[in-house]
DNA sequence: CATATATTACTGACCAGTCAGTCATTAATG
DNA sequence: CATTAATGACTGACTGGTCAGTAATATATG
């Protein structure tokens, strides 16, 4: 198990194979991620995702277990930091539950537009029956903490007085649908549609409709800087 | 290989066998929605749809040409009747918006809770993209036209100036991602959740949300009878 | 040469789709 | 009505291919 008489002190650069042998992990679930999203888990042979990431299928089991092994990694090495920058916005914008509520939006669509992370929710809703242990990682590590990060800025705006009193633990649901859903749709589908909203234009109006829908009556419109 | 001269009409009931070819179609396409549903597509074998309809796999293929082929089937038969039932909704209350939003979500629900069609939303998302002849068929005969309906009545409500104007393309999608997830939510991760909010409560804030977002501010509450 | 890293060829389970054959019902014949 | 012939719905063993996972082998490193 250990090692470490090495005599002299080789110090420098562990060369090609030990520098892989770190880097190898993220390759390959960023491998798989890319190719679960694009043609769902049980279409994604091994095969692919090794060669994707420039090794052999029999390199991968190195790495993890089992495909489902690898299937667990991939969504908690990519959801785990996203949440974490949910929670970063949470502190930065306290005191402005309707910039905050923008933020998060737009936060959630850079994250779509930039990474292949978007895919995941659709990766979950598709796959993730036949993988109970995963599903409930991801209920509780994803799910139950975007929960908390919605619920933190709804009862924040209310306590401000900037929202009406509204059923926070149910509006929390309803104000991610749409977010989720331009998720899924861009990676289901967006090649049949022809004429569809873009995205930008879709993002506009789902905070026009939730801000709308949650102001207290009296509030003004704060058309924003 | 010619037949034809019967002398008398024999024309009654052809008994059993007769019959069941008539209904074996309906019974296989109900085994496989049910089965689709709930596993998914890829995971679901032939052999399994064919024993909880009560038949073998081979009979199966007498009456579809693939596995595919079934699939498509299954969409057709169950999508086309529901979104009829929709387009009736819209001429029935097309004198109240509101009332006329609100029963598509509860004719919705109801939808949802006494049969397996809700599934069919999850299923083509998980399983679209790797069929894109079925895919197609279901963007153009389901979600195109259940954007023409609900474009119709947001339409009609800002016409009648009981909604603000709104950018009513991108409101549809905003309006259909909450009752979309709805049908998701309970064929994904109904199974993890505990403490979860109850879809009536849910449709209620959806409700709640999406009617105070679009009403026009003039307008008084409406507190339905 | 000892260890860590990688490859390649292989195995066994699985499953969509096929096909030769069974069996129950119906029609034809005397 | 009894016997034979024809029909067609249905069956289930089989095949051909795919793919997750394994094991034997090779290459680099110290």
């Amino acid at each position: 198990m250990e090692d470490s008489h090495h005599s002299g002190a080789t110090g420098h650069a562990k060369t090609t194979a030990r520098r892989r042998k770190e880097a190898r992990p993220g390759e390959l679930t960023a491998a798989a991620l890319a190719l679960f999203v694009e043609r769902g888990f049980a279409a994604t042979r091994l095969d692919d995702i090794a060669e994707r990431a420039g090794v052999s299928k029999g390199t991968l089991y190195l790495y993890f277990d089992s495909k489902e092994a690898l299937f667990k990694a991939v969504i908690q090495e990519g959801i785990v930091p996203a949440i974490e920058a949910g929670e970063a916005l949470l502190n930065a914008f306290r005191d402005d539950p309707e910039r905050l509520l923008r933020e998060m939006l737009f936060g959630w669509w850079q994250l779509l537009s930039s990474t292949p992370l978007g895919g995941i929710p659709k990766l979950m809703i598709a796959e993730g029956g036949n993988f109970p242990e995963v599903n409930q990682f991801y209920f509780d590590e994803v799910i139950t903490r975007a929960h908390r990060l919605f619920y933190a800025a709804l009862e924040l705006g209310v306590a401000k007085g900037v929202f009406r009193p509204v059923d926070i633990e149910a509006q929390i649901q309803v104000i991610l649908a749409p977010l989720l859903m331009l998720a899924i749709w861009k990676h289901s589908f967006a090649c049949c549609a022809g004429g569809e909203v873009a995205p930008q234009r879709y993002l506009d109006a789902t905070l026009d409709l939730i801000l709308n829908g949650l102001r207290q009556p009296g509030q003004k419109e704060n058309t924003d800087e």
